[in-house]
DNA sequence: TGAAACAAAACGAATGTCCGTTTTGTTTGT
DNA sequence: ACAAACAAAACGGACATTCGTTTTGTTTCA
């Protein structure tokens, strides 16, 4: 994925197949493609604060200034309304991680990535990715999106993985795929952490991670270039 | 904490001071433990299913095959169904981890722990994990239990890591409450991912996650048995 | 002892509220 | 000018909780 509209995870699935099509055209499409991002962003609120479910449709139209009858100009329903959100963030991070193909350095981005989503992030945003993985795992629309993501995230590690497998980066007998979801793990963990335990300490925590994961990584002697045809150190682990 | 009756954490924040405590039937004390205990486990099935706010009353009831009437007898509202829930899971996996202090190999009881909890463990029961964090996150009285148990389980976490410091096992520069807290991340990112993708190979993915945390806990030569006072090896990192 | 009297416990239909959605007019943009 | 966009109010269904009644079990008393 490169910058643009287009979501990094091609939308297989495209929400919710309702009945009754919204009605759709006569507003310019940019002021409309406007609206329901304005209307997104209130539900990301809302739906942060309550959660999906406690969260009234009441609650988002107040918070985005509008009234019922308008929402449902652009999204015939509560569940679709989810579901645009978590289509909206989860290709976000999709694109964001799809970045880590062009890094010169994937352990330094790596860490930046974690410091970016605990630290600079606003809490709303944490709380609601937590809301997401739970909706994830019952609401089949939602789970869908989110698996499709995960998947695309998972391969495109693994992809970075298998690179760096041949630049000698990396124990030959550990699969580029389980490496993947291991940084996965290490990654979601980071985030779980932080939205259940506000005061987590993130600047303590992350050099140890990146320690972690750096044995992952670098098995071949530091400070020698990547000498391409991988030179085995002697001194094991 | 020893095996017994008391929950690891102490009940401050006595579940729901609402205003009118359950009406409580002149039963035995046993079985009006028991039968607590039979609507919490219909409960918890049911709100492993369908999460703590789509889950109704009647549906509960339903599972532990009694009628609304009789449920209020024990839990004065579904709050404090949620509550109770919550607090005797939580207090469940504190006295499972409480347990590591006394097990002779730290790394093979964590790893035993982790294939316990995301294989041997059935579905719902994990899905259940997940969205009681996430209840946690919201639900203020949940939060407090959440909150307690989990600073319990990393004081403890710590505890065993600074005897391992006696032992000259550990990095002298590593703090062992951060320590504490990178082993509860890769156990929560473990839950995690194990939740929300059900797919997840936990098999090959295990000896990986051992292999880091042991980078962790034995930068001493190995096969050297304790030889008490520290002696640290030259080999930096 | 045995059945009448009482109490505890459970039942389940009824209640009132809340909330997603629809309907009905009015306004606005093109 | 006309349909799209909107606001406001109202609808209808669902849900947590209540409460009058029934069932079950235990005590009392003759």
């Amino acid at each position: 994925m490169f910058q643009g509209e287009q979501p990094v995870v091609a939308n297989q699935a495209r929400v919710a197949q309702c009945g009754k099509p919204p009605v759709m055209p006569k507003l310019t499409p940019e002021t409309q493609h406007a609206r329901r991002e304005r209307i997104l962003d209130a539900a990301e609120r809302s739906f942060a604060r309550a959660g999906f479910h406690r969260c009234t449709m009441q609650e988002i139209c107040r918070e985005a200034g509008i009234s019922p009858g308008a929402l449902y100009v652009y999204f015939s329903s509560k569940e679709e309304l989810i579901a645009g959100i978590v289509e909206r963030d989860r290709n976000k991070l999709a694109s964001e991680l799809a970045e880590l193909k062009n890094a010169p350095d994937l352990l330094s981005a790596l860490a930046k990535l974690g410091e970016h989503y605990t630290i600079e992030e606003p809490l709303y945003k944490r709380v609601l990715c937590i809301e997401i993985g739970c909706e994830a795992t019952r609401n089949p629309a939602v789970g869908e999106i989110y698996r499709s993501v995960d998947t695309f995230c998972r391969q495109n590690f693994a992809q970075v993985f298998e690179r760096a497998r041949e630049d000698g980066k990396i124990e030959p007998q550990d699969d580029s795929r389980t490496l993947a979801e291991v940084v996965s793990l290490i990654g979601d963990g980071l985030f779980w952490r932080r939205a259940v335990n506000p005061d987590l300490d993130v600047q303590a925590i992350l050099p140890i991670i990146v320690r972690l994961v750096s044995t992952l990584l670098n098995p071949v002697e530091p400070s020698v270039q990547p000498a391409s045809k991988a030179a085995k150190t002697e001194a094991a682990v």
